[in-house]
DNA sequence: ACAATATATACCAAACTGGTTATACTATCA
DNA sequence: TGATAGTATAACCAGTTTGGTATATATTGT
């Protein structure tokens, strides 16, 4: 296997963390310095935070670049465009007027089969 | 907490498995029944699937409706629906110049820090 | 060179994931 | 009613993830 930069990091597996995709959303508005995105989680450790933004840059979900003794993540979209355009497949159900009545007629008469997830512990 | 029809299950969770991205991808052309996919993954047994088929009822991406012995399973658009919400907050920085410059300068010069992620085991 | 600041790694425990086999449930059929 | 088909759950296990504390590395300032 060849690893251009880095070791290779599922992109969905990276999103799958809460704490993540706050981190990619405080990055729409600017770069910020890994200290900066660790004060903006006071619950989680600074090496906890670190190890974070690690899978995001293995996911190659943001870049970083060194200035002084900071370092500073900034976005990349690539792996993002490939999230959107996967999730792009899907737009036609949503956009369907047969799917609109379908989630109308599920939220009025669910299914049958929904008690027995209610019924589960 | 509340929880309505089913323990809630976060999407982006269901959708880090690629075997579950899979079935939803099976699912856009047509509802299916939970042995059909099964068999649609010869490596994974029966119980497997059903585990798999449990998460994305969790994460509601899919319903189920009972057609005698079978159990049919189709897409829900509602949380993909959001996940494509969401993922447009992300969508201006591909379309903008200036991101296709620092994608390409990244490209060509990488960071300092890059040798630090070759370096690592 | 030393201290201070910023960030990353090592290591460990707890929790979670995904897979398996065995078993249970449910509906249909004889 | 018993057998069968379709599907779900239970119990278990190995590998991974996540979070913490302690430590290491790197850069800057004195």
């Amino acid at each position: 296997m060849l690893y251009t930069r880095s070791m290779a990091r599922d992109v969905f597996s990276a999103l799958a963390d809460p704490t993540r995709r706050q981190v990619l959303d405080l990055l729409t508005r600017r770069e910020r310095a890994a200290g900066e995105l660790g004060r903006a989680f006071p619950r989680i450790s600074q090496p906890g935070m670190s190890r974070h933004l690690r899978v995001l840059r293995e996911a190659e979900l943001v870049r970083v670049r060194q200035d002084r003794q900071h370092r500073f993540y900034s976005l990349r979209s690539e792996r993002l465009a490939e999230v959107d355009v996967w999730i792009s497949k899907y737009r036609g159900f949503w956009e369907s007027e047969l799917d609109s009545l379908e989630a109308y007629l599920d939220s009025t008469k669910p299914a049958r089969s929904v008690k027995r997830d209610e019924k589960r512990k």
